[in-house]
DNA sequence: CAACTGACAAAGTTGAGATATTGACATTTG
DNA sequence: CAAATGTCAATATCTCAACTTTGTCAGTTG
């Protein structure tokens, strides 16, 4: 009964991220997802390999979409301040981590769960972030605005000491009064080792 | 029928944590704490409000005795580069939380249970530490080691920015080859922010 | 013959009744 | 009378059978 469109993976996708939006990570079946895409659920075997893969390449897809592209454009620019630009992006960071945990609850919760189980995959998109701290850090260095070091271990270490303030584990830190004035001091000490 | 030795909080609390260490903070009832005391489980609500006041005041126990008391050790030296200290300090507050992952791994998983549960225990307890990192810093800026400053501040942003290598949610981690250069990279940045 | 189906086994989840635990308190005991 | 008991209602956890979901694969279809 092949179809004239035949099923893409992208057609998968998102189908699987509106199905995982309106019931969340917990109560959505590989049937729920083939039930709306009105095909049998042995079909989206054919196109990925176990449920967990499908949930997978949906984070993969929202992480790369929603929070790698628009620090993208922050980390791209190539004028003004590098402490500026770095405070922009890591604010950035922060502020997007913020916003899905309330505005895009269900594909945060599932962008949670991924980070406990596809460690490969988390680390895959850490690397991709801590290449554009990286980008950053560089041209700080070159024009003198930041000492002289190695870019790529500064960017990890300042990813890793700002844990904290992005990482899903800490959602319910996030809403505390003190958040704020905690990223500041992290901030100071983390540019004043730059500097 | 009340005992010549009255049943004090401190054996409730010794008797909490053997069951505990046994059975795990998921199948360890107060009745099984009673029993184990050979009294009535009524009994130990007269001491404690809840089960969750006695799980609390249990790991408040074994963090200060496991963690801050030890710690204080190392804080409290007066002689020797703050920088040097610094690190002994954090270096053993890792060395401990792994190490108690592995060998006290039940009292961990209370602790890491009553992280989620009472903020203000957890938040009490990181006070304490920060203070201790406080001292070796204000003898460091002091000695003219470190640049001068808000200590308090630094303090807990060292703290903070060191979240990844000591919070609970963080165990499975622990283990990672990279680890010990992740901190090492944190560290780098850190000292330079101080001097 | 590539794309898909649907029947199937194995594994996992759900719900309802049985059992255990929590926490309050009137009562007992030395 | 302070300390502890043991009963009770409410809540939570366990058990196990019915059901659902996952993942495979031989078979169907355009």
């Amino acid at each position: 009964m092949a179809n004239e469109t035949p099923l893409t993976k992208e057609a998968i996708l998102d189908a699987a991220e509106q199905v995982l939006r309106r019931y969340g990570p917990d109560k959505t079946s590989v049937t729920d997802i083939a039930k709306f895409l009105q095909v049998s659920h042995g079909t989206l075997y054919r196109h990925f390999a176990s449920k967990a893969a499908l949930r997978e390449t949906v984070t993969e897809r929202w992480l790369d979409k929603c929070v790698s592209e628009p620090l993208e454009g922050i980390a791209a620019a190539t004028d003004g301040s590098a402490a500026v630009q770095l405070r922009s992006w890591l604010e950035a960071l922060i502020q997007k981590k913020r916003l899905y945990a309330l505005e895009d609850a269900e594909m945060f919760a599932m962008y949670s769960a991924v980070t406990l189980e596809a460690v490969d995959l988390i680390a895959a998109h850490i690397d991709h972030l801590v290449k554009q701290i990286a980008v950053i850090v560089e041209r700080g260095m070159h024009s003198g605005e930041f000492k002289p070091g190695e870019a790529d271990a500064m960017a990890r270490a300042i990813f890793l000491a700002t844990t904290k303030f992005h990482h899903p584990a800490f959602v319910r830190e996030w809403s505390s009064k003190d958040i704020d004035q905690d990223f500041d001091a992290v901030w100071s000490l983390l540019l004043a080792g730059l500097q």
